[in-house]
DNA sequence: AGCACGCCGACT
DNA sequence: GTCGGCGTGCTC
């Protein structure tokens, strides 16, 4: 009996294998490798996809049941995304319908719901039929109901509904069903200010919250999403529900629209002439394409040399071939800018997958490629699973961003998959960036399986600005305890005069970022994570940037008190607040996660600036990232080393590549630009580096450090967090699982002597408590695998923790793996 | 992940 | 004597 074989999507460790399912007559030849089925598992309804075929079940075959449904006309996956799937799971130690679902659109995440209807010669009572409410009469009708509609519909009959079942005189059947949800907001629309008013004074004096609603929106006529409006008034949902139940606004869900670019018009734009370094930098790409081997470029090209026209070149030739192409663009620069320039070149061709598209419009996007639609995607780390089907070049543009790799699971690496993708279709792969991680910077030098393209110069010779370190330790001795340094102070005073713009970095968001009092040293920590709270100025609050918790700020010490409350640390609302104190009339945008969570907020403040309705853009690194503005010719660096000391084994790198990126937006176009770095450390490498746009020095001592320590490129690391509410059960489950790999290690005999590079083998590093020891009331300790890369440590690991699983069952142990981690928080 | 099956406390 | 608490095990 041929059978397919089925991943269900159940993400658990004993549900990630094939289940067998035969297929009934009417799907036969229907049902494909990456087809989408609804299948019974274990008493109910589930998705699952098909990914293989088999001649015989693998049970017997009284136990195999039909393929209840086949939930799409052409399969939604490919036997290569499959393939990759599967790549991705065993590389990332992941269940494998966790990576097939990460490359489904979210609309194709099938829920089961549960339908009701009579049984067979079921009968009511009439008294059972009128105290029901009119439900019995609804099921009467015949069709089977949604039972989530029924309970919110008659929400007192749920106990009913459950006896009736229970007797059989009700029936349940499960379907699959798409999550085709159009994404909706709760959103707020207030009457005129009239009516306001008139509603301001029939509210009680004591309901003070409302009040402030009220008096905000009197200011703000616009419609605003419930989320957002209780956010910056520090109130909740509850107070503008209330306001809204005494009718006195009006709360709306408003779907979000689904075309974003469907009003939007790109004039075309024609191939540009290329530089001769340009013509010499595509040669080697060109030819790639045009022997269609797999091969991979690292494009090291400093910022402003004019990589993007590049891409679109190699694009333009990997399409006349007859072939797809994918972008990759870090999220935060997939800004309208980005998309024009590929819209422009390439018209109706361009689909664009980003993550503030909603549900509906991105399934439209995904369907134009799917259906051959579109040849090229741009898009944010997950359109590496753009369903193309002939894909000749991939493009990771600012290859080093941490964003490609995504931080819940399947915790994989787009970089990583797109060299696997373009491997299993002979494509090129083009990673560019004008900082490159040292991982892809070694794997190009070595120049095995990557090759090293070098663009040195940016186009028309425009210089790289000029950088300025200032030792704020010198300026704190002269006297000047300001945030300003006296030669940041003189460039803003001068830009302001000759009405150009300034970019100000500060990595830090919030007003302080900890609160402390002098009396007696507390300071206020998040109660479910041990981190320090910082403080907002806007709302008044103190808030934890990890769990989101938040507490009013303390009049007095919580712990003694005393009123000598004081707050330290600099955010980027403090800086704001000082440039308009220092600097009377100056016009500043902030752009941090508080100012940008609205829709299109992100968008309209880099509008803003462009239209040079603003002086300064103010921001955390949201703001060094691909941004090009001709009138910016300064750029200011607050604290060049807050993230330095962090523990973490890339902060260097970090450090190195934020500054580098920001120090390139200055001077791009005919105005030339200068840099000003404030710092602590003047000596640092990662800084002195950035002011002689010096990588290949800054790389040569970092690889070396790396060398030393056998990290990454030299070596690599797995991560485990395990994270319970009790510590000695978290130390004890640690040890278990360090001993036991190493244990594994032993047995096949890998020796564990592994110091940097030239050691052999593999090391196991904890339990040690994680650098965030408490996150929403769960304590974390962390174990580190350190191993070279020859060795196959993540199989090792894999058995540990199921044998570490299986020891502690379910006593609410959550176990985490990170193969190559990039944050070590 | 769910849902069923199974073995021990507070109720009609 | 029964309802139901959630520990354990299975799902083609």
């Amino acid at each position: 009996m041929k059978v397919a074989r089925v991943i269900v999507d159940v993400p658990s460790r004993d549900t990630d294998r094939t289940f067998d399912y035969s297929i009934p007559p009417q799907l036969d030849g229907w049902v494909e490798i990456g087809s989408r089925v609804a299948v019974p598992f274990g008493g109910r309804a589930l998705q699952g996809i098909v990914t293989a075929f088999a001649a015989d079940a693998e049970v017997e075959a009284a136990k195999v049941k039909p393929i209840a449904e086949l939930m799409d006309a052409m399969p939604p996956l490919s036997a290569e995304l499959v393939q990759l799937g599967e790549w991705i799971s065993k590389r990332w130690l992941c269940p494998l319908t966790i990576a097939l679902q990460a490359m489904l659109p979210a609309a194709l995440k099938g829920k089961a719901e549960k339908y009701v209807f009579p049984a067979i010669g079921a009968h009511w009572t009439e008294e059972e039929t009128a105290r029901s409410g009119g439900l019995l009469l609804a099921l009467g009708r015949g069709e089977p109901l949604k039972l989530a509609s029924l309970l919110q519909q008659y929400p007192d009959q749920g106990e009913q509904l459950k006896l009736w079942m229970r007797q059989g005189r009700l029936e349940e059947r499960q379907r699959v069903e798409n999550r085709m949800s159009v994404k909706t907001m709760q959103t707020v629309f207030a009457p005129d200010a009239d009516k306001l008013r008139q509603a301001m004074a029939e509210l009680p004096a004591r309901a003070r919250k409302q009040h402030e609603v009220l008096a905000y929106l009197a200011d703000n006529p616009e419609p605003i999403a419930v989320e957002r409006l209780a956010e910056a008034l520090g109130t909740t949902s509850s107070t503008i529900r209330a306001l809204a139940d005494r009718g006195l606004i009006e709360v709306r869900a408003v779907t979000e629209d689904r075309d974003p670019y469907a009003n939007r018009h790109f004039p075309p734009s024609v191939p540009m002439t290329l530089t001769p370094a340009q013509a010499e930098a595509i040669a080697p790409i060109i030819d790639a394409l045009d022997s269609r081997d797999h091969r991979a470029f690292l494009l090291h090209g400093v910022t402003g040399s004019g990589k993007t026209e590049l891409y679109l070149q190699s694009i333009d030739r990997c399409l006349s071939s007859g072939r797809e192409a994918i972008v990759l663009v870090p999220e935060i620069s997939l800004t309208p800018q980005m998309v024009e320039r590929f819209k422009s070149r390439f018209g109706a061709k361009v689909a664009v997958l980003h993550s503030r598209l909603s549900n509906g419009e991105r399934y439209d996007e995904w369907r134009k490629i799917r259906e051959g639609r579109a040849q090229v995607a741009v898009g944010a780390r997950s359109a590496i699973f753009a369903p193309f089907e002939r894909i000749g070049l991939i493009v990771i543009d600012e290859e080093h961003e941490t964003s490609y790799k995504q931080e819940e699971s399947p915790k994989y690496h787009a970089r990583d998959v797109a060299i696997e993708r373009a491997r299993l279709n002979g494509a090129v792969v083009v990673l560019g960036s004008a900082t490159p991680s040292l991982e892809t910077y070694a794997a190009s030098k070595r120049g095995i399986e990557m090759g090293y393209i070098s663009l040195p110069q940016r186009v028309a010779d425009r210089p790289l600005p000029g950088v300025r370190l200032v030792d704020m330790r010198e300026e704190l001795k002269l006297g000047n305890r300001a945030m300003f340094s006296r030669a940041l102070h003189e460039a803003i005073v001068s830009r302001l005069e000759k009405k150009e713009q300034m970019v100000l970095l500060l990595n830090r968001r919030g007003y302080a970022t900890f609160v402390m009092c002098r009396s007696c040293g507390y300071t206020a920590t998040c109660p479910h994570c041990e981190i320090a709270l910082t403080y907002h100025r806007g709302a008044q609050t103190m808030r934890c940037h990890y769990c989101g918790y938040a507490e009013v700020e303390p009049k007095t010490c919580p712990s003694c008190e005393s009123p000598h409350i004081r707050y330290f640390g600099t955010g980027t609302q403090k800086v704001e607040e000082s440039l308009a104190e220092t600097f009377p009339g100056i016009r500043v945008i902030r752009m941090d996660v508080d100012t940008t969570t609205e829709k299109g907020s992100h968008e309209r403040w880099l509008t803003e600036f462009k239209e040079r309705k603003a002086d300064v853009l103010l921001g955390t690194q949201m703001v060094a990232k691909g941004l090009d503005f001709p009138y910016v010719t300064l750029v200011g660096v607050l604290a060049a080393d807050a993230a330095l000391r962090l523990p973490d084994f890339r902060a260097s790198e970090r450090t190195f590549q934020l500054l580098t990126q920001v120090a390139g937006r200055a001077g791009r176009h005919e105005l030339p630009g200068e840099v000003i770095i404030q710092t602590y450390d003047p000596e640092h490498p990662s800084i002195t580096s950035v002011q002689g746009h010096h990588y290949e020095g800054f790389v040569r001592q970092e690889l070396k450090l790396r060398h030393v320590f056998g990290y990454p490129p030299y070596g690599r690391l797995i991560g485990v967090t395990l994270s319970h509410e009790s510590v000695p059960m978290l130390l004890s489950a640690g040890q278990r699982l360090a001993t036991r790999v190493r244990e594994l290690a032993t047995a096949e005999r890998i020796g564990s002597d592994f110091a940097g590079g030239n050691g052999d083998a593999l090391e196991i590093l904890g339990p040690v408590a994680s650098p965030i020891a408490r996150l929403k009331d769960r304590y974390r300790f962390q174990c580190m695998v350190k191993y070279r890369g020859d060795v196959d440590a993540s199989r090792l690991v894999a058995q540990a923790l199921r044998e570490l699983e299986e020891a502690v069952k379910k006593n609410g142990l959550i176990v985490s793996v990170d193969v190559d981690p990039q944050m070590m928080l």
